[in-house]
RNA sequence: GGGCCGUUAGCUCAGUCGGUAGAGCAGUUGGCUUUUAACCAAUUGGUCGUGCGUUCGAAUCGCACACGGCCCA
């Protein structure tokens, strides 16, 4: 008998969930322990905007009858105070409703209807003229003063955080808001927004090592995309001359503070523009985001200040590592040789495949990426590290290519489309001996996709920005998995 | 992958030199009922992350492992 009882509950029934579960109990006995039938016409915050100006007296003379439903969250007293979606307010506990409120626990979900007072302290609450329990919560709720501290928990059990801790709620409305803008923003320039294959056959457009699954019925091993890029550049030869995708981007790597194993990503691609209108596309859309979200053009991010009202500043991977290294001059870096002897100077670990522009990103990445703190655009990256970018007109060994940085970190990055399918097709074929060289994130050969550039690409430019980077900057969030309402951990013990 | 830190009641946290496991909140019982983390009185609640070891005796010391946090690669 003992053991049934551990068979059908869970291991961490404690007594407090065993006093809450008894009384779920009890309210089956007396009919329908979860109705579906209360419809709130108020909510919380509302309330509180539109009726935390008016005078008690005032209140009275109105005698407004309002519906309100939430979480009770504190319940002491004569007063319990409701929490809803849209913030708090307190209830008053009439002498008729006091073995109502005596039998609720923190965390029970109810229904009130009542008159709307204001109290001798100032705050508004609705009285119980009518209630009724909806949910029984089983498990009691964390602290209420000091809410859901421990980190671990908070992000395994986000449901718990957001019931505890109301500023996270502020941080996803936040990441919605950012989504919102910049949907409106694209369809305000005639971009259509698309939706293109999450599960590869091929994948590519980035070098990254991407998961592996499998199609049962057609019995051949896919992938998850690590980047739309080249089915929507497949969509801009079809004649959607303006396309864009807000979705997820899935990583085989590891885990930080910085990277998901999926992440979103916004990726769109522009015919008969290049990398420096994008460019100009992106400081305006950030610096309007900005404003728009913040009301303010100046970002405070884990105590530095960055300034998205000034034009960004703009310099090449070349001079950035000559401005940020000031002992070392142009010779130092334009040869296979020197660039070698200087890389290993900074200890950077070299594989034999690596030829000078992949070599100069190394340097970059080292001595130059975390110190970009303004809103900055590197330009003229390596045609090595950038095989899906347009050569640059005067330096074939470079592209038209930009990443954006601020505060010392990548949020985005765009170029002029490679819409020569010989060129994209050599280019392939050195991706594919990078991967037989043993480098397991370089690119497979496409071959429909230099199909589709064989009937024509029109000048595009197209460019990609993350999502979650960008919303940690405007909601000061030091982790992706501040960002991210269910980021992924590794499975409980 | 490496280093440092953490893991004690449902939650937030103490726990000294190795000597019977503590507080606040919440819970239970009673009182009170216009409070703002309500208050008063009494009271329940523990696999001290897991395992092995040292010891007469381990939350405490050692080793290994798990999970998390921060930093580095």
């Amino acid at each position: 008998m003992s053991n049934e009882k551990q068979n059908d509950q869970p291991q961490d029934e404690n007594k407090l969930i065993a006093e809450r579960r008894s009384k779920l109990d009890g309210l089956r006995e007396q009919g329908q322990a979860f109705p579906n039938s209360f419809r709130p016409d108020s909510k919380a915050q509302v309330l509180q905007d539109t009726y935390g100006e008016k005078t008690k007296a005032e209140l009275e003379e109105a005698a407004l009858v309002f519906s309100v439903a939430g979480r009770i969250i504190r319940n002491r007293g004569a007063f319990m105070e409701l929490q809803d979606g849209s913030g708090r307010i307190q209830l008053y506990v009439t002498k008729e409703a006091r073995p109502f409120a005596k039998s609720l626990d923190l965390g029970d979900i109810v229904g009130v209807t009542g008159q709307l007072h204001k109290s001798g302290k100032g705050d508004l609450y609705v009285s119980l003229d009518e209630y009724q329990l909806l949910t029984k919560a089983l498990r009691p709720l964390p602290d209420k003063h000091h809410g859901l501290a421990d980190q671990e928990t908070r992000y395994r059990q986000r449901y718990v955080d957001l019931i505890a801790n109301p500023e996270v709620r502020d941080t996803f409305r936040l990441r919605s808001d950012v989504i919102t803008f910049i949907r409106s923003y694209m369809n305000g320039r005639e971009f259509m927004e698309v939706e293109t294959p999450m599960l590869h056959v091929i994948p590519g457009g980035a070098t990254a090592r991407p998961f592996v699954t499998h199609h049962n019925a057609l019995d051949i091993d896919m992938y998850l995309r690590v980047a739309p890029e080249l089915h929507l550049k497949r969509l801009v030869v079809g004649g959607f001359e303006r396309v864009y995708e807000i979705n997820r981007n899935f990583r085989n790597e590891g885990l930080s503070t910085r990277h998901n194993p999926e992440f979103t990503m916004l990726e769109f691609y522009q015919a008969y523009a290049d990398y420096r209108d994008l460019m100009d596309l992106t400081e305006d859309m950030l610096r309007k985001l900005t404003e728009e979200l913040l009301g303010s053009s100046v970002v405070n991010y884990q105590g530095n200040d960055y300034d998205f009202s000034k034009p960004f500043q703009r310099l090449s991977v070349f001079d950035s590592i000559l401005q940020f290294n000031p002992e070392l001059t142009a010779e130092h870096i334009n040869t296979l040789e020197a660039a070698t002897k200087v890389a290993e100077g900074l200890h950077i670990p070299l594989k034999d495949f690596y030829g000078l522009g992949k070599i100069q990103i190394e340097i970059f990445e080292k001595t130059v990426e975390s110190r970009l703190d303004q809103p900055t655009f590197i330009t003229e990256y390596p045609t090595e590290v950038s095989p899906l970018a347009r050569r640059n007109d005067d330096n074939p060994f470079v592209t038209d290519r930009f990443e954006f940085f601020v505060g010392g970190r990548e949020i985005a990055n765009g170029f002029s489309e490679l819409n020569d399918a010989e060129d994209q097709a050599e280019r392939f074929k050195a991706q594919v001996a990078e991967k037989d060289a043993g480098d397991d994130e370089a690119m497979h050969y496409d071959a429909d996709y230099i199909r589709a550039l064989e009937y024509g690409l029109p000048p595009t430019a197209g460019e990609g920005i993350g999502i979650d980077r960008l919303v940690m900057l405007f909601a000061d969030a030091p982790s992706i998995r501040d960002v991210l309402l269910f980021p992924h951990m590794r499975p409980e013990a």
